[in-house]
DNA sequence: ATGAAAGCGCTAACAT
DNA sequence: ATGTTAGCGCTTTCAT
């Protein structure tokens, strides 16, 4: 029942433990009978070297494991990223641990609590706190620690993120050029970075186009699909109603799709949603979006983890990723 | 920079080390004061137990992790199964190893011999591979086993699927119910087991109605959303086509989505798929389909999984997780 | 080319 | 209540 550890295979083939560590190591220095025979007691004793035991006595002691700390494993975005770590780390031999926090902060420490009982070698991080100061001791220990999507709060870390103020910009002037000058805006909570950023491109684009900031046509705090759905059907139905409306989030443009369904509006209020969604192609009228790229994201938040693993210490970098707008028909509706 | 280690907690303590390990693992038999001074040293030093050397002396030499193979992370069904799993595991404890394979058989034996040198504690799989014999010496080594999705072939082993022939057999009475007597299968290659059971759903299906095999309506090894929306598009132009098509997979169903949507067919022909998919119900029709439960898959193959590490011997179990068919519009379609 | 001894960070078994 | 010794499975170091 006890799986078979060097020193077994070792008896078997007549020869010293180091031998069977310089075959299994793929060292020099072995003869090739010498090698053929621990060769073959392997096979036989379905042999497999034990990692931990190994690395734990390696100089650097390095575990070849990262680990990943997202949002949700299970949402597109998160996995999207987790695939893209993933194939990294593949060409590297690393492993990965991931988890999900769901927004909780203490869940995030926890989660990294148990990764560094586990000695991973580095951190990607989506986080959900507002507040990584308690990581101080971990990068001074040198463990390499990359936030993707949103920065570091009140620690000076590498980050990858998307380009955000940017992208809401962006939507903002799409819909202006439709003859759109009542632009709604429904978005996250602002505690949430992303979420702020997107609302302070928004009023950029606003003022960029001298618009007047409407605070009555700005809702913020959505947190879920209903409740979004709910907060555009007051807007849509009060007194002189946005003929267009900016969705700063993928669950909140969900949301708006019902809603506008629901109210007969489709195909009379113009809308543009951040973050790709599923089948945005096949709705009536299809959904015009400000994509984000997370395979992009998690590429280069792995990319820069393995670097600094390689001893890369040079100051903290910001990455941001650029955002596409994907004109598809909802965001091209003119305003009446 | 080397981390912490339980010497240096107990020399600054002034302490054995026995002591500092009694503190870390909260045994009993230490004094308030001692505690106390041990946990002020703990916090100065900033230590963290190493999980890997602690379980490599430990009795039963379990490492707290389990190994996951999916096929692919970022696939919405994989990672509904990824993130039952990981709530199950968190409540004991216990970290995931993750891994996509990409329907590849090699990747799969690969990330199964590295689970294995990580001496993962059991392992969940969604095999890719059509022999797992390679696996009798581990399940002889009495690791869990506990095959998802698809079972295992040539190998005894717990498993948890959907219930793949009766929800295709359902989808066929649903269609039938409205006047359809010429109903088409696209499904994916049959060399997967889900494709192939599917498939024997629908003939046992139209043997249930009395109605004859047309092999000219029945289109396999569809492998991609575009070869689907093909294949789809030349049964519809076809002479004497179906009044309704079953699709048996995710994919399929969206590349038969934009078939019917530029034939100009999605109000005429009726469509059911297998498995959901986002935003069905905001598509114009909205998608019937028979809905799997990946989260109720992913939580039965944990619990199979913990029971059998909890010393569950009793022999393999085949669990059959129900599908359910979600009217929602395409598949209420009548028969011209 | 090969192996014996020491030790990685920790827990088990046994003192005291 | 606390400490000491051995040893988990492996690599390192140093010998032969």
């Amino acid at each position: 029942m006890r799986p078979a550890t060097m020193r077994d295979v070792a008896a078997l083939a007549g020869v010293g433990l180091k031998t069977v560590s310089r075959v299994v190591n793929r060292e020099s220095n072995v003869s090739n009978v010498t090698r053929a025979r621990v060769e073959a007691a392997i096979d036989r004793l379905d042999y497999r070297q034990d990692i931990n035991a190994s690395l734990l006595r390696r100089r650097g002691r390095k575990t070849a494991t990262i680990g990943l700390v997202l949002e949700d494993v299970s949402n597109p975005f998160s996995s999207a990223l987790h695939r893209a770590i993933e194939d990294r780390a593949r060409e590297r031999g690393v492993m990965l641990f991931t988890g999900s926090c769901d927004e909780d902060s203490d869940r995030e420490r926890e989660l990294i609590g148990t990764f560094r009982a586990r000695r991973v070698d580095g951190l990607v991080v989506v986080p959900a706190s507002s507040d990584h100061r308690y990581l101080i001791p971990e990068q001074r220990a040198g463990t390499p620690l990359v936030f993707v999507d949103r920065p570091a709060r009140f620690l000076n870390a590498d980050s990858v993120t998307s380009d955000n103020v940017g992208g809401a910009e962006r939507a903002l002037s799409h819909l202006a050029s439709f003859g759109h000058r009542r632009i709604g805006f429904l978005g996250d909570a602002l505690e949430i970075q992303t979420a702020a950023d997107r609302l302070q491109g928004y009023s950029r684009g606003l003022a960029a186009l001298g618009l007047d900031h409407e605070p009555a046509i700005v809702r913020t705090g959505l947190r879920s699909v209903d409740v979004a759905a709910r907060a555009v059907t007051e807007l849509l139905r009060a007194a002189n109603p946005p003929t267009a409306v900016f969705t700063a989030q993928n669950l909140i443009t969900i949301g708006a799709l019902h809603a506008l369904r629901e109210l007969g509006l489709e195909h009379t209020t113009a809308l543009v949603g951040f973050d790709d969604i599923e089948l945005a192609d096949l709705l009536e009228p299809a959904v015009t979006v400000v994509a984000q790229d997370p395979a992009a994201m998690g590429g280069a938040a792995a990319d820069m983890l393995f670097r600094r693993l390689d001893g890369d210490d040079s100051p903290p970098e910001h990455v941001v990723i650029d955002v596409e707008l994907i004109a598809r028909g909802s965001g091209e509706i003119p305003s009446t």
